[in-house]
DNA sequence: ATTATAGTTGACCGGTCGGTAAAGTCAACT
DNA sequence: AGTTGACTTTACCGACCGGTCAACTATAAT
């Protein structure tokens, strides 16, 4: 006698295991029957839902973007304090997170895209393509914020579009280097950076 | 009628394949199978000279931070600028190198050291070290380009270490976007404020 | 010439990979 | 009651994974 109490929790609970367990270690070493098995759920039901491991990333990418806009990014950014005082608030709250997942996990995580872009990027385009999108709203989330301090004229002469790069390269690479040393001291002291970096026009 | 002229250019050819596979797809991706077949040498060769994949990798990580110390860093941080512009001269150095790959694979491929600690970091302990260690070394190399720096009057208030690592950072980070858009002209762009970059004292 | 050693070869191992197929089970609709 | 279709279960597939082993060959020292 089989559950089948919930139509497509299954669904959600794939996606979640793949999450779960994609983000602590990596997309080839978390095969398809170690997300079956997290999610209690059987290979047959997985591939009933999602043509392959690559679509399930896909979905899964999405997912997390989704979450990381829903809580962090509209956290981070709402507008009770000035612009640049957002980056550092955005930037606080990623190493507060991190920390978080660090005790819980005893290994510093990193960023999500930033892990699979690293893995992927050169093996799957559409995956490559995907992560860029992501990467690229971020962007334009930052870009808002610098011209909103740009018209306020607390910046001048600011090349909007390449600093928000700067910044968001400068995101990654801090988490980029707390993993690698797996401290999460280094987040608290560089992050308050990310806001003074500049890139200007002439 | 075994070849055998070669005493031990087998293990460098091991060594070299791996490296080259490698850093174009992931540590993963790339078996051991692959590698063999890539160098001309077969598999019981390879565990003759490399007790196993991640010991080849170790060695890979040791023989590719040897030679951009040797090629790349050295160039790059001679004293016959001041010292400030040898860090734009490593920033542009790497962009011409990740523009050479990029025209010779279709791809950009990053860095090898950010690339593997991103794949490998939670799930082997011993590459993140010898990972970290390389990092730290290159950190070294610009907290000495900083002092200089300092010492000459060119900045001040400077945290020398913070500031390296910052550095080192957004340096990361630039190799990482670049990848995750398949481009390089963002290398350029951004690389020049690697050495504006700032962390003070006080 | 014999022996010791380093290096090479090819066949092989159990385990796991992503993915498939068919039978079975449930809920809803007719 | 019978049918449909969404979902689950079980068993299975060929390919490949990292790694092993014993036999073999070349080289150099004795």
């Amino acid at each position: 006698m089989p559950s089948m109490e919930s139509n497509t929790d299954t669904q959600q609970r794939i996606l979640d295991s793949a999450r779960e367990l994609i983000y602590a270690r990596s997309y080839a070493d978390v095969g398809v029957a170690a997300i079956c098995e997290h999610a209690g759920v059987k290979k047959g039901s997985f591939y009933h839902f999602f043509p392959s491991k690559r679509d399930l990333t896909l979905s899964m990418l999405d997912a997390v973007y989704a979450d990381l806009k829903e809580t962090l990014v509209m956290k981070a950014f709402a507008e009770d304090i000035p612009p640049l005082a957002r980056l550092d608030r955005f930037g606080q709250l990623a190493a507060e997170f991190q920390q978080q997942m660090h005790q819980s996990t005893g290994v510093v995580l990193g960023c999500p895209f930033g892990n699979l872009s690293n893995e992927l990027a050169t093996q799957d385009e559409t995956i490559r393509i995907r992560i860029e999108q992501i990467f690229t709203n971020l962007q334009v989330v930052i870009r808002k914020v610098l011209r909103e301090a740009v018209d306020e004229g607390e910046i001048k002469n600011l090349n909007i579009e390449a600093t928000a790069q700067a910044m968001l390269a400068y995101f990654e690479g801090v988490m980029l280097l707390a993993k690698s040393q797996n401290n999460t001291k280094i987040l608290s002291q560089l992050m308050p950076a990310m806001s003074q970096i500049r890139i200007n026009t002439i």
